[in-house]
DNA sequence: TTGCTCCTCACGTCACGTGAGGTGGC
DNA sequence: TTGCTCCTCACGTCACGTGAGGTGGC
């Protein structure tokens, strides 16, 4: 009766002859025959065997398994829990790559504020992306304790103008003063800011930072280590949050 | 001076001594220092070095390509270029990965439909799913040629219980007598069936076809060559495909 | 002196791809 | 006889993990 040789299974298959062979190596596809020459020769069970194999390898179950699974004389025993183990395996690999495209993106939007680049910029980027969550939290955090003080200006002004009542307002304008002077304490002790020139991640003066012209995300300070005077990008300080939980 | 150690280092960074000693060997982090016992020494820079090379390697970029990047001497030049090749690889590594869970997903619905299960059924759901979206198409392509059948149906209808016109309800059985067999002809001509017993793909007889009791993917047949008798998958048939293309 | 850390080979991973050098089969 | 196919090593891939057997350093 007629075989097939390698390269017949290969293109049949759609795989190349090297994988055929390295079936045969790994014994997951062993040839009926071997013809005097040395040759391998397939019958048609082998044939449907190697569609077997490569249909399973779509899923990217790994040879191991697949071995494992037509090997098995209760094959309905092993497949569902052998394909989702598989299922479970890509799932975690599709997050793990998702994340990893999560991190170039903000590199990327990272990337577009800089104006001056070199190696120690992707330092300065990690920096500010590790603890990104953090000084939203903070800003978050600061925000909603300046409610009540609004809440108390509004209030206060209303009062004044429809009642005559004027010595809220004052209240309000002594509460207010207290509140900027902490809330601006507190703030500038958990945040640092990175020099764009040499890199050193400083924390200014109070009275220098509290004045500085700022925008959301920087502020013009002058860096400690190499004097130069410009807009620094703001980070959480990591190192005060750390003095925190030792004490 | 005070520097850092091996481990040191991998602590710092998160990563295994073993991953800092092949870096070594990479040349992508060597010490700047080594002990009079060949002891690895790094510095400060070289620690920045280092969480310089772990953030980049959460992207995924490969060691060379980091490598290629912290020599160059303008960085911004290729670093988008970089990020950007390494979007696109890790965007086409995630549409595989969800090919092969659809595959998964096929697979186990299919499984579940099935009574006898042998590792030659793995081979008839491959079969099934080759060619179900041919086998869609045929349906419904003959689905759509009946509309006009059936609108001439409801039509002659309605003109004969409205005007008294039969003539045109007598045309339309004639019609659906000839469209009938022409359908059933044409349709058995481009399925095939398996036996879940013998998994042979078959033709059967075109009597047996049309009298045979059937569902939806499934019709009860004789398999000519085990002669087992029950219901049998229907799939598309890829062998009359190929003679229509010789032809 | 005793743990602990670090050192260098060197093999293993996973499914093949890619030569090199030789031979079978029509 | 001449291409073509096939054969067997054997190395390479990628970023380390995992011993083995030995040594530095507090």
């Amino acid at each position: 009766m007629s075989m097939y040789t390698t390269g017949e299974i290969a293109k049949l298959c759609g795989v190349s002859v090297r994988t055929v062979q390295y079936y045969d190596s790994r014994k997951i596809l062993v040839p009926s025959e071997l013809s005097e020459g040395g040759r391998r020769l397939y019958t048609e069970d082998d044939l449907k065997r190697m569609e077997i194999i490569c249909f399973l390898r779509e899923t990217g179950l790994p040879i191991n398994s697949i071995s494992a699974l037509l090997a098995e004389e209760k094959p309905e025993k092993i497949i569902l829990i052998l394909l989702e183990q598989q299922e479970q395996a890509l799932h975690e690999e599709l997050s793990e790559r998702q994340k990893k495209l999560h991190m170039i993106e903000n590199i990327k939007r990272e990337l577009k504020g800089l104006e001056r680049f070199s190696v120690d910029s992707i330092g300065d980027i990690a920096n500010i992306m590790k603890n990104r969550n953090k000084l939203r939290k903070l800003r978050a955090t600061l925000l909603i304790t300046g409610i009540p003080v609004t809440a108390l200006q509004w209030v206060s002004i209303i009062l004044w103008i429809m009642k005559g009542i004027w010595w809220l307002f004052a209240l309000w304008v002594g509460v207010a003063a207290v509140y900027g002077v902490w809330v601006s304490v507190y703030y500038f002790k958990n945040v640092a800011y990175i020099c764009p020139e040499c890199h050193a991640v400083f924390k200014p003066g109070f009275k220098e930072a509290f004045w500085a012209y700022h925008t959301p995300k920087m502020r013009r300070l002058t860096c400690p280590k190499c004097g130069y005077r410009g807009l620094c990008v703001e980070v959480y300080d990591e190192n005060n949050d750390m003095e925190k939980n030792k004490s």
